[in-house]
DNA sequence: ACACACCCCGAACATATGTTCAATAGAACA
DNA sequence: TGTTCTATTGAACATATGTTCGGGGTGTGT
């Protein structure tokens, strides 16, 4: 793919993420600096003929920018490995998880930074990302995201006769009793962990 | 909104579903049993007054559903929590992660499930997902997914003048070295870790 | 030199597409 | 019944849009 081709085609992305359309070729000249349509159209085959990009002969603005199988799908699991069996072999693929998918029905979720240890035994450590999914409730025995007095924290939810209590998930750590007169509010559940450790991936 | 106009709704979705760009106002009569565009039209202005589609008056196929910011940008992340604000306050969002980018950028790049406690002491549990980026290389001291005699394991890797060793991170388990007549093979590297604990996200 | 792939122009063409408008049908209501 | 409001229709309109054609330019490799 030459230069200009990748500019074409990241400015049909962009355009798509601005507008949520795609481009017509009159659009693209313009955006492109070229003043004729028919060279648009000269480049958009031959994207098309590399494979990168869809159309529909004759429809208005049908330009759509291929998506891997992978995208729609989700990112694949291996479970165990078939002896002899390439990783990647389809054999031992157990499933696939959609974050896509997920992203939609994270209404309202967000991450929390791990702060302290903790919740060490849970496997849970400073620097972790925890996804927090809001709720007013909570289960006894459940891990979420609480706030006591101002400070936010992280802990499993205990609910004894003897009242309410915040767990930590390390010896060194006591229990956390919450008093009548103490303010308190659940601000979620604990739904997945997220470690990013390694480079090579930027976030943010 | 009316049931007529939520199976509109249904029906510019699905057609962009299947077709990377939205419906022409003659090809939504076709296809809900209409037979005059202006009878469409009419409905999309209702659509549109109601404030879930946008278009652009003019423009072909700008049918375009509202989609809310959170699935552009991300998930957000908090970090500290500024005394008093409610936990989504915007001083609280310290970033987005772009999990859709992510993806994007995930190429070849797959979740291993963990088996044993062998990397416990890195807060890698049994039952974690962990994804390896596929690399043939790997720096000393970087967790990676290898292959030594046909077994897939997830360790750390070390090399010295002694040899390479593969560490776990859990004291009652002893390095492994890799002798010479040993198959081995370096699978990819360890990038980040996602834990499905909760329930309430059903994924596969 | 030649062939080939890529890039560009401007004009003309055919049609896909959004829009407007007068007329009709049906439902809700006094 | 008549009135009013909304939903629908069919035709006509204006234009946005993809397409074609003939021409030219630049670079690369043979």
């Amino acid at each position: 793919m030459t230069n200009k081709q990748e500019r074409l085609l990241q400015f049909i992305l962009d355009f798509h993420k601005d507008n949520g359309y795609s481009p017509s070729i009159r659009e693209i000249a313009k955006g492109m600096g070229v003043s004729s349509p028919s060279t648009v159209k000269a480049m958009l085959d031959r994207l098309e003929a590399q494979g990168v990009l869809n159309r529909s002969s004759g429809v208005a603005r049908s330009l759509a920018p291929v998506t891997s199988e992978e995208e729609d799908l989700g990112i694949p699991v291996i479970g165990r490995i078939v002896a002899g069996t390439p990783v990647m072999a389809e054999e031992n693929i157990e499933g696939y998880i959609p974050v896509k998918e997920f992203l939609k029905n994270s209404n309202g979720g967000f991450f929390l930074i791990v702060d302290g240890y903790s919740m060490k035994d849970k496997g849970i450590l400073p620097g972790d990302y925890v996804f927090i999914q809001p709720s007013k409730e909570i289960s006894n025995g459940q891990i979420g995201a609480f706030r006591l007095n101002g400070e936010v924290t992280l802990k499993t939810f205990k609910k004894t006769n003897e009242g309410v209590f915040l767990l930590p998930a390390n010896n060194e750590f006591e229990p956390i009793p919450v008093n009548e007169d103490d303010s308190f509010e659940v601000i979620g559940r604990y739904v997945m962990l997220l470690r990013l450790r390694e480079q090579g991936y930027k976030f943010m």
